[in-house]
DNA sequence: AAGTGCGACAACCGCGCGGAA
DNA sequence: CTTCCGCGCGGTTGTCGCACT
């Protein structure tokens, strides 16, 4: 891509260790060390293979660019659906996301965010005028403070549907519920029914299926979460128009389901549904289609 | 053709964590 | 217990290429 910088200012050559661009020098150099030698102490990598870098910047060279299990090129739609699926549910923990995606960098996961998807959102939720939540918070992207609001109007494939729950300002434990039609892409979705306990409220986020507020991870106690009914209760035809709408998903173990069947996705080598098993560790995702 | 703005992406920086001394 | 060191992570910056004027 870009020229490795050869300003004799920036470049370091004498005792002190390099900064900036990598010449296709030391990617050999590094490359070479790595692929004899493994990963050891990055301090000694730096030293061992004749870089005058330091181990740190060695470390995300390799794990960004020369590891040779990377991936790339652009992101795909099902990629580009997943970044967005599990940064709904782990707010900017792109190394965690990454781990999710074989072959591409949390780097190159943050970078794709903040460039492209954060764009689109942002220009998806100025344009859009039909979800009641238009207020600014709403648009917010999210974040482990914001605590994962994602889905601000439809702005996603019609894999993504919001839906925006009014009305649900109140602190009560009752519980509440809410009809509504949503809109997904082009196809309107009548009859969904959601019941909302305790604290869920606002926006929910069900991958291919509908939008919902994800509390943030550090916010949620075990008490609220293994209080009983907690859950949401959607009841829908969804499942019939879109198939890959979850069916099914409890806290014990009935995720596995959510990709399953003849539904399930696939991208290149990777399973929908080994992703899908770590989904149960958000114990207040607890979503249940009559 | 030159200048400018913007997007994309590589790399750096600072902080926190965990293990060893 | 404290300090040091290495590592990993997320935020931010820097730079290049390209489109547009």
């Amino acid at each position: 891509m870009r020229k490795p910088d050869a300003t004799p200012g920036k470049n370091n050559n004498n005792n002190k260790l390099r900064k900036g661009l990598w010449s296709p020098e030391e990617d050999d150099k590094l490359m070479n060390y790595m692929m004899n030698n493994g990963q050891g102490c990055w301090s000694d990598v730096a030293r061992n293979a004749g870089l005058q870098r330091c181990g740190k910047s060695c470390r995300l060279r390799w794990i960004n660019y020369l590891r040779p299990d990377l991936k790339r090129g652009a992101f795909s739609p099902q990629e580009e659906e997943l970044i967005i699926h599990l940064h709904s549910l782990l707010g900017n923990r792109w190394s965690q996301i990454a781990a999710r995606l074989p072959g591409r960098t949390d780097n190159e996961i943050k970078n794709f965010w903040n460039s492209t998807i954060k764009k689109r959102i942002k220009n998806m939720s100025s344009s859009t005028t039909t979800s009641p939540n238009t207020s600014d918070s709403s648009s917010e992207l999210p974040s482990k403070d914001s605590g994962g609001l994602v889905g601000a109007g439809g702005f996603m494939s019609p894999m993504f549907m919001d839906v925006v729950v009014p009305s649900l300002t109140s602190t009560n434990s009752s519980t509440s519920s809410s009809s509504m039609a949503l809109n997904a892409g082009n196809h309107m979705i009548d009859s969904l029914q959601i019941h909302i306990d305790h604290h869920h409220q606002g926006l929910m986020n069900m991958y291919g299926g509908a939008n919902a507020y994800v509390p943030p991870l550090e916010s949620i106690s075990m008490e609220e979460n293994n209080g009983p009914n907690n859950n949401i209760v959607i009841s829908s035809n969804l499942t019939n128009k879109y198939p890959f709408v979850n069916r099914g998903v409890n806290n014990t173990n009935n995720l596995g389901n959510f990709w399953q069947g003849e539904d399930q996705l696939k991208v290149g080598e990777w399973d929908f549904e080994e992703l899908m098993k770590d989904v149960s560790s958000f114990p207040f995702l607890d979503f249940q289609v009559e």
